[in-house]
DNA sequence: GTACATTAGTTGACACGTCATGCATCACCG
DNA sequence: CGGTGATGCATGACGTGTCAACTAATGTAC
């Protein structure tokens, strides 16, 4: 094994570095951007969204779970905590005993309504304006490309 | 204010999203495949990563900080957790009585020597090898710009 | 129906990151 | 020298994420 197997080359290390650093401050950014504005973390207004998508207000555990990709505890935690702040509540299946769901309360929905165009500004100034609209197509598409390798490779 | 200016386009959307679940993945991904061989965090690897690149194993806590690109605060968390791993140590600063430096330690190095390769050819696999070098080095070219926009867009 | 595997969701322990605060030490000015 | 602010780092509280273990209901096979 030589050094370019085992190590990346410098423009290969300029380019993941620039890489993994935008994801943290980006998502930093956006967290703390969020906070201020609507007292809402990332996390919460994902879920919020996914919620919002539904007939209802209404999903299954599981199919949330599924809808944004998160681990089952991961969300269960998440909701325990945002069912204290009354963002959420919780439903008792009556097909499966086993099941929930999940529902958004009036103040969830009124919390992520007021939240989301600030939010959606926020991504615009600091990720889409950066780059002309090819650009930008272009990166969703390389991401998706690694998305699948990512699904692809087995671990 | 028109749909345009307050939400994202369809396509839009779903770039973003991609990019978005990208960087989870990934970090999710090299985070745990780095702990299944070496014990190592993501955090772990990029603080003795930056050891390595260093004289005598040997920085300030701010130089360090800066190099990396985070928090003071995270930082000496960090520092903290790994010293008591036997990965790092402290030395106080002979010209700075304020000052210390971080230290890696023999097993620190050895540690980092044997995750690195491992965690490489995982980089490879999920990320370069899915992409062309031009498509990789625009990919590159796309993070710098995007830092740069982050850095200029004051809060 | 009883036994066993599967599935839905919960929980506790622990690592991680942020924020605000605390506390020495240093630098500078009078 | 003494005071005052800035700097370097630590710490506690808290929200977050992962892993492994757990409970309870469901499905399946006999």
């Amino acid at each position: 094994m030589n050094d370019t197997d085992q190590w990346l080359s410098a423009d290969e290390q300029r380019s993941w570095r620039a890489f993994i650093r935008l994801h943290q401050k980006l998502v930093a950014r956006l967290g703390a951007d969020l906070q201020s504005h609507s007292k809402l973390s990332g996390a919460d207004f994902e879920v919020l969204v996914a919620l919002t998508d539904v007939p209802d207000g209404r999903v299954r555990f599981q199919d949330l779970a599924k809808e944004i990709d998160w681990e089952q505890s991961r969300l269960s935690h998440q909701i325990r905590r945002m069912i204290k702040r009354d963002l959420l509540s919780r439903k008792e299946c009556a097909e499966d005993g086993r099941g929930a769901f999940v529902v958004i309360t009036p103040h969830g929905r009124e919390t992520i309504e007021a939240a989301a165009p600030k939010h959606v500004a926020t991504v615009r100034s600091l990720v889409i304006d950066a780059l002309s609209a090819d650009e930008f197509a272009e990166l969703g598409r390389l991401s998706e490309r690694m998305l699948e390798q990512i699904d692809n490779v087995s671990k």
